[in-house]
DNA sequence: CATGAATGAGGTTTCATTCAT
DNA sequence: TATGAATGAAACCTCATTCAT
């Protein structure tokens, strides 16, 4: 497709009438069928019309061009990720720090498994289009929300910037691995498990909290 | 380029004079080159012949099709770093299991950052052609390798291979996160320290181990 | 385009109720007005009904079809001019040649400067959809008006239609290329003179007229 | 096609071997041909490859776009038609002026129905792609070298400029004319007679020379 | 009458790959 | 063996036109 990103990735209408926001849905979710049926560069517009049932036409009503439909459906998901971790800072401050970060890690691999076939689809598309920005800059609110939230945990120096990025990257590295792998219902038990263990103990390491 | 040709992705012939493996390698490093400043999808096979200073037929005299010159890239770059673990690994049974983590975690993050431009252009291959399926082998030989020497640990009960793959994870996950932001030495400093800790940390907590 | 639908070019109703005069007002302009600022083939029959704030689909209800409203702007600009030369030759009759010529060619420039950007932007359509035809049409009109009227000048043996034709093709190209360079009052001035100038020694020539 | 011009017109590689240098020469002649039996807007890259017996790459091999393909007929042809006028206005120095204008209008007639198809194709793209540009940097060649040759013709004083510009203008406007209503040879003799009186009889007034 | 969502044929351009020289 | 001209399938995207609301 091509990296250049030039051309605006704002969608290029705005349905008005009921119709036409079906049709944006019915796009969006096609994008995820094919993403995941046939690969990125399997992925055509065209593909993703018939998929959607409208006409590539149609599609470009909405969509100034493919890499701006990559580029929304990648940012509803992240969207949807980061709000969860945000929300789950947000009703955690003030708690023991191992309370905290299970309850962040357990939001976090939650949203990511809420619609796993979405996860793994976009794996294939966080680096093309505005991928890594958009991604970047995700982080940075989940990072932001996190550095708050520990600030207000009892009896503990708080980690800095990087030790936080750190256990976020680990998050998304175990979770990634496991999306990949497929998940079963038992993987993905253990998954929380395991990611929330390590990273309580990474963060009393990093904190020198003495529980 | 899409994972259409199921045709082998074997090198199509070995090189044996010197000349024939000075133009190998002059294409592989032009397969980077172009990967780095063109990014995959404007990597074309013209264009990294013409990088290498070649034709393209003489490109397709050592690689059946792009797909096999992508894997073959991919392939060398995980070897180095899945021996480097492995070397680790060996040379590290019946220590402490502190100490076995330290450097296996070091060799990881040290052959990453061996060539980082390497490291950072392959990401972007790394789901096209065999690429799944070459990094799902080369994890395995690791964590054969981490699971033999945790097997070593004094005093500890082994942990069982999920935990193992969780640590290997992180660890990706926190390379990579460094890699994407365009590692200084300070960054890459901070990230072994980090990784050892998280890792140490998190391994303690699985064995139970009383160090 | 393509002059591919041989429809009629025939606007597909007349406007009767004066809010459908506007509409149709409002279109043609705006046609010039993309015609101006986008260039023919960036002339799209939505960006026309944008322009002129209606919908497409009433865009539609006043044409059949983008070559109709581009042959009617066209066609309404070329009558305008062949009426301003037919009406310059009838109020000439039994004028001196020179007078004629003058007379003419002041009528000429004039209306084609009336609206430079109408004529300017018409220079783009006038060989798509109908156009040629339709220009040789309005051509004739003023050479037969010319014929008339030159019958009428005293004491010469009028030139035959050739003649006339190469007047007036001179006549437009000189006005194209005064038009084309994007015309200022004193170069229109200029070209007024030495356009009657030229006129007038190449009719003075060819009726032989001993004045 | 879009007059956007943003995209170098330069030809994309010049062909060294001789089999590229039919290949290049069949496709500018198709263009010619397409051009002429389907129109502007009726030429498609395919439909230019397919006449010149070849495949589109091949015609992207050596053309970097449509604009750059038809930019490079119009630039050979009109290149042709100014060489012409400047070689006669190079042998015509201190000549009466009559004869210089003579000389001069002939060449510039014959250059332009030398291959009249070829004329009449590009008008119709005389103002796409980077035509006008073209179109006025070459008049400029022929108004240099007409207004050289003029200081040289004895006993007059010389036309400015503009009277320079009126006259070729006129001389194409003819010229077009008789083109366009498809030229048999008794047509052109007379333009060429016609022409060359009328722009005699201009610069006899203008430059107020008594012959 | 007006609207604007939908259509889909068709145009441009790229690029992996082959093969005659 | 090396070259690079040629191939052509296939992708992206536009835009004239229609028709249900």
């Amino acid at each position: 497709m091509g990296a250049k990103g030039r051309t605006s990735l704002e969608p290029r209408k705005t349905p008005v009438q009921a119709r036409a926001t079906a049709t944006v849905d019915a796009i969006a979710e096609a994008t995820i069928q094919v993403l995941l049926s046939h690969g990125v560069d399997r992925l055509t517009t065209t593909r993703v019309a018939e998929r959607a049932g409208v006409s590539v036409g149609t599609l470009y009503q909405y969509y100034r061009n493919k890499q701006s439909l990559l580029f929304a459906v990648l940012e509803d998901h992240l969207e949807r990720v980061s709000a969860a971790v945000e929300a789950a800072c947000a009703r955690s401050h003030h708690k023991p720090l191992s309370e905290m970060v299970r309850v962040v890690v357990e939001a976090f691999v939650d949203s990511k498994m809420e619609r796993p076939d979405v996860s793994t689809a976009l794996y294939q598309i966080a680096k093309e289009v505005g991928g890594p920005a958009l991604v970047k800059r995700t982080n940075q609110r989940s990072r932001k929300a996190m550095a708050a939230m520990l600030l207000t945990a009892p009896s503990v120096s708080p980690p800095d910037g990087f030790a936080i990025e750190m256990m976020l990257s680990a998050m998304r590295g175990a979770t990634r691995s496991v999306l990949e792998a497929g998940p079963s219902p038992a993987m993905v038990r253990k998954l929380r498990l395991q990611l929330v263990l390590m990273c309580q103990a990474y963060m009393m390491a990093v904190t020198a909290g003495c529980p």
